[in-house]
DNA sequence: ATATTTTTTTAGTATAATCTAAATCACTAT
DNA sequence: ATAGTGATTTAGATTATACTAAAAAAATAT
């Protein structure tokens, strides 16, 4: 594997999650907006990561993830996601709190301290996030999940994880109690708007947006 | 506090130990030996961190260290003393094998996630080496204590931190018993080159040279 | 007291990551 | 088929950290 630098590292990331884990291309304009640099500066960095042989490269078309690539990307999020759970479940950190943190955590360089953070914390499978955290051969153990807006009246399922993880969303969540985990159903879908009514852990009932409810991932099990 | 980057706060530290905790002027030379760079990278690098005042420098001879420098350096090191309880004391490593890590952990930038660590590992006060952690102001609970070879005969204590942190020396103490919080009593002091027969912990009896004592230091209890 | 040595600083260069402005390529719409 | 628009790259500048070589200041030794 290539040494990164902190910046490299970050771009991986960035073109790893665009291109949806190495499946699309990933044009200049979409990183630099992801990575709120110009395109100039993003032209720059592809240059190097393409010598590094981390990506594929050809100028004014984008760029695909290499082989190589997807390895040292998937190294980045598995550290970023076992951070995440130590954060969230040894510093009491609450889900929307961690992101920021997380992000410079990920760069530490030690194999050995995340083999053992990923000891100490029991080896968990899935982020605070209900993201899958990839093992140490980048291996990735996914959910089937489809978000709750495509459930149908009397549909139930477990909420595995949510699309948009900021904060103002995540303390949404928190607020109506729709946490991972959590047990819901479908009771009733308005056809005008596409809202919904829902059943969370066979307690609360709650209505929800088309918007929110996109954003909301399950795991069905009825 | 002026916001230091990650190669600012390492010269900082190294200011703040060279100068025994802002007590001593520190030479340009000096300070190129601690950081393995040149004397003339070192120049500019003062010139900044003067800039920031967080030291005194006058030209040609060498800088003293500010209170602000001190408050910003005191608040590394507490970073980096945490990061080491965490490291041994949660994820099993031993205390020869945390000093890089943490040097790169302690520049993570979140005082919230500094003051959860604390709380998580019980506020420790002292770290694995046996050095005074500094609380959030600042402040130090220092240990009064003297290296072991200026004992006398028959006077006991316990071992309370070690000067020297290399690894080498910090594996020797580990095969030979002699852990932080050790209880020990000089049993002979040999005139002829000042080595001594140690008993650790009322059980072992052990001969160690004049330079190994003389690394290891000792809160005297008799 | 001056010459020599050592230490420190200055000047100029290099690499990494960013920017702005200008140039160039690709795509689209007639 | 080409003009115009938008995306992308190149060129040149900037900041941070390091380097080497040369100059300058301080310390030392006779």
């Amino acid at each position: 594997m290539p040494s990164l630098t902190y910046a490299e590292e970050n771009y991986l990331k960035a073109i790893y999650h665009l291109s949806d884990g190495g499946k699309n291309n990933v044009s200049t304009n979409d990183l630099s907006k992801e990575m709120k640099t110009k395109p100039a500066s993003v032209s720059d960095m592809l240059r190097k990561l393409s010598e590094k042989e981390v990506i594929n490269y050809r100028k004014y078309y984008g760029v695909t993830i290499t082989e190589e690539g997807k390895k040292s990307a998937l190294q980045i999020i598995r550290k970023h996601r076992l951070w995440e759970v130590f954060l969230v479940e040894k510093l009491m950190f609450s889900w929307d709190e961690v992101h920021d943190v997380a992000e410079e955590l990920e760069h530490i360089k030690s194999p050995i301290l995340i083999q053992r953070l990923d000891d100490f914390l029991g080896n968990p499978k899935y982020d605070p996030h209900g993201d899958p955290i990839p093992d140490e051969f980048g291996d990735v153990k996914a959910r089937p999940r489809l978000p709750l807006n495509e459930l149908m009246v009397n549909d139930g399922g477990q909420i595995v994880a949510v699309k948009d993880s900021s904060a103002a969303f995540l303390r949404y969540l928190d607020k109506v109690g729709a946490y991972i985990g959590a047990r819901i159903k479908v009771l009733d879908k308005v056809e005008f708007d596409g809202s919904l009514e829902i059943l969370v852990d066979n307690k609360k009932t709650l209505f929800m947006s088309k918007d929110v409810a996109g954003n909301i991932l399950i795991m069905q099990t009825s």
